[in-house]
DNA sequence: TAAATTTGTGCAAACCTGTGCACATCACGC
DNA sequence: GCGTGATGTGCACAGGTTTGCACAAATTTA
């Protein structure tokens, strides 16, 4: 029922040549007289010919397809690295298959199958990660992997990853220089290994000073946990004056908890500090003390890299700095410059 | 150099079968014996084969691709319509590839063109709209178009849109019931009908109310422009005392920039009413009244339809209602029930 | 003018799968 | 014992492309 489509074998025969010719004609860089390819073109505008990718990337072993593995993809920060992602795979003549997963490892892999059947040309992860027989499968048959804020070491695969646990540290001495006494770390129950570096990094800065941080995990990252998490800690006897959330979505609930629910003024009586600067840290009401994450980096540069022929078989890391988004969130500190604030 | 993956062929082998065997082991319906079967699964299993899809696409004519053709997708409408869309078509067995455009027709021709070159099996449009004569050979290749608050009238096509207009005469209509008196219309440039529609629909119920309402527009549909568009429209001499913006993310900047520019009290001094129902319309200090686009039902009806076989040549239009989200942006009316609000 | 080189084209094989057709095998009923 | 039907398997072709090889034509060189 369903016609099939205008082949080269069509566009070949109204041009009066061979089929290879049209081929020839859409390859770039093959040998072909300036005046058939002028007729094949014609020919192919009048049918409305399309290379076949599907049947190209089979003979050529290279079908151009990256696939994206992602969960939550509606999160503000995630939508945002899909978009860098896709728009890098675009710019460098490739094309993005999204695949959502429910954020376990079971699923990731089963996302993987999904890319290896399409024969992707590489596979890149932003959540989860696949058992490693099956990496090991895809790297003997070509397919490069990208692992974004991973901690898998799969030899042969990209690791991109933020300087989480220096953020954290810087964090725990900004909140330090505004005066805070009582620092709070406001994380979610899901242990990614970035937020749990990031925790990591607060936790050991505040014992280096000499403070026990006081810590609220609770569920999944997102909007309503910050505001729980907000209710927790700001309802303490020892009510923080600071706090660092590991997610910018956290920290917006936590401040609207304060706002809102308690009227606590901001920075004026708590101090916050967030991460990732998704849009909405940057609105006029949250105005929130952030890292921004190199968005555009990680994408262009992790499209780079698997653009590269060679890949040595030795792990390769990319590790990038998030850079200080200093908004009104944060007290100004009595004295304490930013020079005291490296870690 | 890129070792070519395993092949049907290579589990044959293993198995001891036939190539014809193993293609009918992994066809559901397909006439095999379960021992043969088993061996065969076994080797696939050891090997790590799985089904090239790019084979099976081009003789069965049926990639199990289905192209998302967007622009900004980073933002919070686009990216919750983009995840429901993805897992909808994960659901029934596609797989989605994403497409981004700059918004124009010219970028969503060329992204259609692409999808073409991937000879999937439908595409899906949340952003521009494809020349007719290419959307003709879509449609002659047996590929199907959707087109998501779109207003073009392509035959074979499904057309997705929202009771636009109807919607804007409700908004109209609860700011009057709320005591407004100076009703207001914010919204973007871009000429992108659904949101024509929803102008269309509170102007006119305006003027038969004998008002003519306060417009201004502005730039794009971002949350800079409802700031902008705020502090133009409640600097001016005859300030109004109700908005309607067009979309969430505008009434967002609006709310802000009243409230943290300019010192007005929502409800009280000002109701607002925005459209989508993006996640932020939730948030604490915003508690948005809007209208809800089923998202869910846009996703699981496009699917479904594009899953039937049988395509009419007539235009197949699906109509959905937005559902009203009542929330505290709008002041409570001094008497009218929602009764009188009904356009 | 003949030889040598460049340039462009066609043939045919290869990539991997699904499937119609023919055929072998087996059980069964008479 | 033989015809009949059901079941499962293999052969071979089709689908659309790329590309090595051979070859014809055109151009340059001696």
């Amino acid at each position: 029922m369903t016609k099939t489509s205008t082949s080269a074998k069509d566009v070949a025969e109204l041009a009066g040549v061979s089929r290879a010719a049209v081929s020839r004609c859409f390859t770039p860089g093959a040998s072909i007289s300036p005046e058939t390819r002028a007729r094949i073109l014609k020919a192919a505008d009048t049918l409305g010919y399309q290379v076949n990718r599907l049947a190209s990337g089979l003979i050529r072993n290279e079908s151009g397809i990256v696939a994206l593995i992602t969960a939550e993809l509606a999160t503000p920060f995630r939508s945002k690295l899909l978009a860098a992602l896709t728009e890098a795979l675009q710019r460098a003549g490739k094309v993005a298959l999204v695949i959502n997963t429910d954020g376990s490892n079971d699923s990731a892999q089963e996302a993987l199958r999904q890319a290896i059947s399409y024969r992707t040309d590489a596979a890149i992860f932003l959540s989860g990660m696949p058992a490693r027989s099956l990496a090991e499968t895809c790297q003997r048959n070509g397919m490069r992997l990208v692992l974004i804020s991973r901690n898998g070491h799969h030899p042969g695969s990209l690791l991109v990853r933020s300087q989480d646990e220096e953020a954290g540290r810087r964090a725990l001495a900004m909140l330090r220089a505004a005066g805070c006494e009582r620092p709070a770390l406001a994380s979610s129950l899901t242990g990614t290994p970035s937020l749990l570096a990031r925790e990591r990094g607060f936790r050991e800065a505040a014992r280096e000073a000499g403070i026990e941080p006081i810590e609220a995990r609770l569920g999944a990252t997102s909007y309503d946990t910050g505001l729980e998490l907000g209710m927790t800690l700001l309802a303490r006897p020892d009510r923080p004056d600071g706090i660092f959330c590991t997610t910018d979505l956290m920290a917006c609930g936590v401040m609207d908890a304060a706002r809102w629910r308690l009227g606590i003024r901001i920075p004026d009586e708590l101090s916050l500090i967030g991460f990732d600067d998704i849009p909405q840290a940057g609105w006029e009401g949250y105005d929130l003390t952030t890292f921004q994450q190199p968005v555009e980096d990680i994408a262009s540069r992790s499209v780079e890299w698997l653009l590269s022929k060679e890949s040595g078989s030795e792990i390769e890391e990319l590790i990038l700095e998030p850079r200080l988004k200093s908004r009104s969130s944060v007290k100004r500190g009595t004295g304490g410059s930013d020079q005291t604030v490296s870690a």
